[in-house]
RNA sequence: GAUCGCGUAGCUCAGUCGGUAGAGCAACCGCCUUUUAAGCGGUAGGUCCUGGGUUCGAGCCCCAGCGCGAUCACCA
């Protein structure tokens, strides 16, 4: 809605009025409105003097920008820069859109940029090969305007690939004033909450979401190639189970039901396997009710896979590969150069435990007597596992962030979904990738046995605090289904937005997913 | 949640010792047929994040708040 202090200087065609994305103080609308004013005052120009519908309409036979400077013949431009050009331009011919990101007006001649995905390419404009209506736009648009041009492609005389235009046309006006030409949208935040002017004013932006789709197929691809079949199961969970993580909760009003965002799908794709399926997996989104930090958004993208009678070691391998096949090689990072060719670096957590602490995860004394001098806090009977747990972090830190590393063999009592070793019940087979300091994903041979199961969810609940257990229950439905009978196999999760960073070099979280959650804008309090 | 940093024109940024607001781009008017962040001349554009305080005087100093960022904590 309009502010009432917004001043037009002309009448306004326009019903509705114009809202920003920013900002809704008094103050903004007002500043801003006064470069919004004119170019409303320009598109009603366009439609009086010259009948344009400045919105646009269908366009056929449209080519990428890109495509279009490919179809450049360099003996056709020749042809026409000599003293006796040919009758018939030989210049092959091509309709582009884009948005105009440059502007170069002179009189009788003017140049532009556009923009599209594909890459920018230059329109030349010259009085004498466009009808008067035509040039009088070409020669007043604005930058942000995304205009349709048609014409021979051609060259300037200083050697710029572009096309001569000999029809052009206005197929959207922009009404808000775009960020700076040269140095794009910068503020972080802007990007962020505006991300559609971020996507055209920044190409990196634009570039990195285009990979982030190119890897996401070539995961699905991959996983189908290897006998997977892609599944979907629910985000809505009257159980929050297969983490640990805090839960969002909803409401189903039909139903009167409190339901939770899923934390993770483990305990659906499972139940695939009790029902037959041999190989499944899931790109989808969890949901934790966490901090936010470079490499934590509240939701985030998952695949799990699980693979009957595989193992542990067969889904590292796999794992392994995959991301050989992404990567493809050495893939910098930051100062970091990282080498996915395989194998990757394998550690034991007790191995790399006891390197950094120097004691035994299984020595009691010596662990609670560390974490007695770290000054953690802990209840007199806090549990020896859980002490061992919060002292891994620091050990996470002696992992050379430049070489992916599994670290192997985690103490069974911190991994209850996970089979745990036949001649040493304290450890599981369970391991977990990092990768330049973050955890990429979680691997296991999966735990089958209903009665250790129960066992471990039982022993999981017990001692939790009161927050804790107002969303962590007992799953009795999982229960029953290995009661029915899930074969051997072996799963895992992976970080599909870690890997896109890990892939396109972003160092945030936030560069790689599309709409960061961020607070509302306004400052207004809802509380 | 803690600590630190940042918040000035639509955008990108200056702003000295506390002395009453600056540039470039964008906009508007004019000139220009080979520009490449085009150029030249002119005009206009500000709740200096918000609210308090100190002061004769605050963009600048102090307090509180809001937003963003970084680090840490949290996140099996």
């Amino acid at each position: 809605m309009l502010a009432p202090r917004i001043r037009i200087t002309q009448p306004c065609p326009i019903e509705g009025g114009y809202r920003t994305g920013m900002s809704v103080t008094d103050s903004t609308d007002r500043t801003e409105s006064d470069l919004v004013a004119a170019r409303r005052a320009k598109l009603a120009r366009w439609r009086d003097e010259l009948g344009i519908d400045p919105w646009g309409s269908r366009v056929d036979d449209l080519l990428a920008l890109a495509a279009a400077r490919a179809l450049f013949d360099e003996a056709a431009a020749d042809a026409m820069d000599a003293e006796t050009p040919p009758e018939t331009d030989p210049r092959p011919r091509a309709v582009v859109a884009g948005r105009v990101v440059q502007h170069r007006a002179m009189g009788k001649l003017c140049f532009m940029v556009l923009r599209d995905e594909s890459g920018d390419l230059q329109i030349s404009c010259s009085k004498a090969e466009l009808e008067t209506a035509s040039f009088k736009l070409a020669s007043k648009v604005d930058y942000g305007d995304i205009i349709v041009a048609e014409g021979p492609v051609g060259r300037t005389k200083r050697g710029e690939v572009c096309i001569w235009a000999d029809r052009f046309e206005v197929h959207c006006k922009s009404l808000a004033p775009p960020p700076e030409k040269y140095h794009g949208l910068t503020d972080a935040e802007q990007r962020y909450r505006r991300r559609y002017v971020d996507m055209y004013a920044n190409p990196e932006t634009m570039q990195t979401f285009h990979r982030r789709s190119e890897i996401v197929s070539a995961i699905r691809r991959f996983m189908e190639d290897h006998g997977f079949l892609e599944v979907e199961t629910p985000m809505m969970q009257a159980v929050a189970g297969g983490a640990a993580a805090k839960p969002f909760t909803t409401h189903h009003n039909a139903l009167g039901l409190d339901l939770f965002l899923r934390i993770a799908p483990e305990l659906y794709l499972k139940r695939l396997l009790v029902g037959g399926m041999r190989k499944v997996f899931e790109i989808n989104r969890n949901f934790r009710n966490e901090g936010i930090d470079r490499s934590h958004n509240p939701e985030f993208t998952m695949m799990e896979a699980y693979q009957a009678f595989g193992d542990c070691e067969s889904v590292l391998e796999l794992t392994e590969s995959l991301l050989r096949s992404l990567a493809g090689g050495v893939v910098s990072f930051g100062d970091l150069e990282i080498d996915y060719d395989p194998p990757f670096d394998r550690i034991a957590y007790g191995e790399l435990f006891e390197r950094t602490h120097g004691c035994s995860i299984f020595d009691e004394q010596a662990i609670h007597a560390l974490a007695k001098k770290k000054g953690m806090t802990l209840d007199p009977n806090a549990n020896h596992w859980l002490l061992v747990e919060g002292m891994f972090d620091e050990a996470e830190d002696a992992i050379d962030p430049s070489r992916p590393t599994f670290v192997t063999d985690f103490p069974a009592p911190l991994s209850p979904l996970s089979r745990p070793h036949a001649d040493n019940p304290d450890l599981a087979w369970r391991a977990e990738l990092f990768i330049a300091g973050m955890e990429l994903g979680n691997f296991y041979t999966e735990l089958n046995d209903p009665d250790i199961q129960r066992a471990r969810f039982t022993e999981q609940l017990n001692g939790i605090t009161d927050e804790d257990a107002a969303f962590r229950t007992l799953d009795e439905d999982f229960l029953e289904a290995l009661l029915v009978g899930m074969p051997p196999a072996g799963g895992f999760g992976i970080g599909i937005d870690r890997i896109v960073m890990l892939l396109t070099g972003q160092t945030s979280i936030r560069d790689v997913v599309l709409f960061p959650l961020l607070r509302p804008a306004g400052g207004e309090e809802d509380s």
